[in-house]
RNA sequence: GGAGGGGUACCAAAGCGGUCAAAUGGGGCGGGCUGUAAACCCGUUGACUUCGGUCUUCGAAAGUUCGAAUCUUUCCCCCUCCA
């Protein structure tokens, strides 16, 4: 394998199993090719889950390659068996299709999209999903498969085996993304389907199809399943999950996201997340004795990526101030209150709640309790507190509940 | 269609007339130790509270009872076996 696409794949962790390696190697080499990545409109932002396959998108840029995007705006109007222990909520249409918009803003920003050779090509297989006839479909496409196959899908076994139920919908899934490959093979002259490793079984029944139809080959190749080292799920945050639109997750949150990667995960995770080429973190990983300077480095890094040069600049500065420096920095999270309110003096359990810091008052006196609270790093050893002018520096004060998350409260 | 089993908090799973806001485990959250790491230890985990309590919760509704997650009826949903 001497493709620099495929080998940079592999260098950086990227490649899992592909259909057949070398050949599309000798076919990188010849010509730029097309590939694509379907993803799910479950949601109106994607999240971190997602990043790896963008930044294959990325990288096939980088290598002069088209990647083009499938957002399922059909296939998610069925859903995808693949790893749900019971089927999941169906989503109405003009759910899927402002989440397509609102997803399509994350790849917007992290893709180049000015070179005309590489730019990212967006599909939604609604386009050609909801046109289908089923009789002919099922003649046509539904005549190529074998329920004995079928059964033997992962997606399909495991929830056999574990007595969830599966609806035929949902059993139709895999047959629909290996037509959509068929579409975009013959349309798109897209030859290249990458998946998560979940999607093996998925990618194969599309290069299969479309070399029963059309007597062509084409490739597939599936990325790792990320596991963290402490063995969780990868993306979550003080505040939940780890979107990638802005309006779901601050740039801050984002940077912060990253900068408490575990150690075992950091470089591995500048190979995945980052730009920088791969022997440039071979020399950093080895000069840097402080793994925090690394993780430092990745969050800079990941959040440029995504949000640009200077909100990276503005979280990795806002961090300096509150952590090293015990204040705050701008970019922390503000709330704002009246003069008037203030003047009157705000209980500080009716505060907290009422600005969604902590749930709710509950949980704020347990936090109390538990020496969990603090205004300006002095704890709140008493739930009865009332914020007063007087607690306000320059009108200003951050309150900090754990040792994570701060806020700044400003008086207007 | 017939016969059984089951639906309990974020998840798993006990409880089967009062002492049940509901054991236990996982997860979450907070604290300690540290490095905004891991591991470990401790605390906490329905809401409101004048800290006395009050209110809502065990698939849904109705009922029995002084009192129901626990008993009865109807309904909804899930699973297993048979046809």
């Amino acid at each position: 394998m001497k493709n620099n696409f495929l080998q940079e794949m592999k260098n950086r962790g990227y490649l899992h199993q592909c259909t057949d390696i070398d050949k599309l190697g000798k076919i990188c080499d010849k010509n730029p090719i097309s590939g694509y990545i379907g993803f799910d409109c479950t949601a109106s932002s994607l999240h971190v889950g997602s990043l790896l396959q963008i930044m294959i998108l990325k990288l096939m840029q980088k290598h002069g390659h088209r990647p083009i995007i499938l957002l399922g705006g059909g296939t998610t109007l069925i859903g995808d068996p693949s790893g749900k222990d019971s089927t999941r909520k169906i989503l109405e249409p003009n759910e899927i299709k402002n989440n397509i918009s609102s997803i399509k803003k994350a790849f917007s920003k992290i893709l180049d999209t000015s070179n005309k050779n590489t730019s990212p090509v967006f599909v939604d297989n609604a386009e050609w999903l909801t046109k289908l006839n089923y009789i002919q479909f099922l003649r046509d496409i539904g005549s190529h498969f074998t329920i004995n196959k079928m059964l033997t899908f992962d997606s399909v076994k495991l929830r056999l085996e574990r007595e969830q139920s599966l609806s035929y919908m949902e059993f139709n899934y895999m047959i629909l993304q290996a037509y959509d490959f068929y579409q975009l093979f013959k349309n798109k002259n897209c030859i290249l389907q990458i998946g998560g490793s979940d999607q093996w079984g998925n990618i194969v029944n599309g290069t299969d199809l479309i070399r029963r139809i059309m007597q062509k080959e084409a490739f597939g190749l599936t990325s790792p399943l990320i596991t963290l080292a402490s063995g969780t799920k990868m993306g979550k945050t003080e505040k939940g999950a780890v979107w990638l639109n802005e309006e779901y997750l601050s740039a801050y949150d984002y940077w912060q996201f990253w900068r408490n990667t575990d150690d075992r995960d950091v470089k591995r995770f500048l190979l995945f997340f980052t730009q920088l080429e791969t022997k440039e973190i071979d020399i950093i990983c080895n000069k840097e004795k402080n793994i925090n300077n690394l993780k430092i480095l990745l969050a800079n890094e990941a959040t440029k990526l995504l949000h640009g040069e200077n909100a990276s600049k503005k979280a990795e500065q806002t961090a300096k101030e509150t952590f090293e420096g015990g204040g705050y920095g701008s970019d922390l999270p503000e709330i704002k209150i009246h003069s008037d309110d203030i003047k009157k003096g705000i209980n500080i359990l009716d505060f907290v709640a009422e600005n969604k810091i902590l749930p709710s008052k509950s949980e704020a006196r347990r936090v109390i309790a538990n020496n969990g609270l603090k205004i300006d790093n002095v704890i709140v050893n008493n739930e009865k507190k009332i914020l007063l002018l007087k607690d306000f520096k320059n009108n200003k004060l951050k309150i900090s509940y754990g040792k994570k998350k701060h806020f700044l409260v400003k008086i207007i």
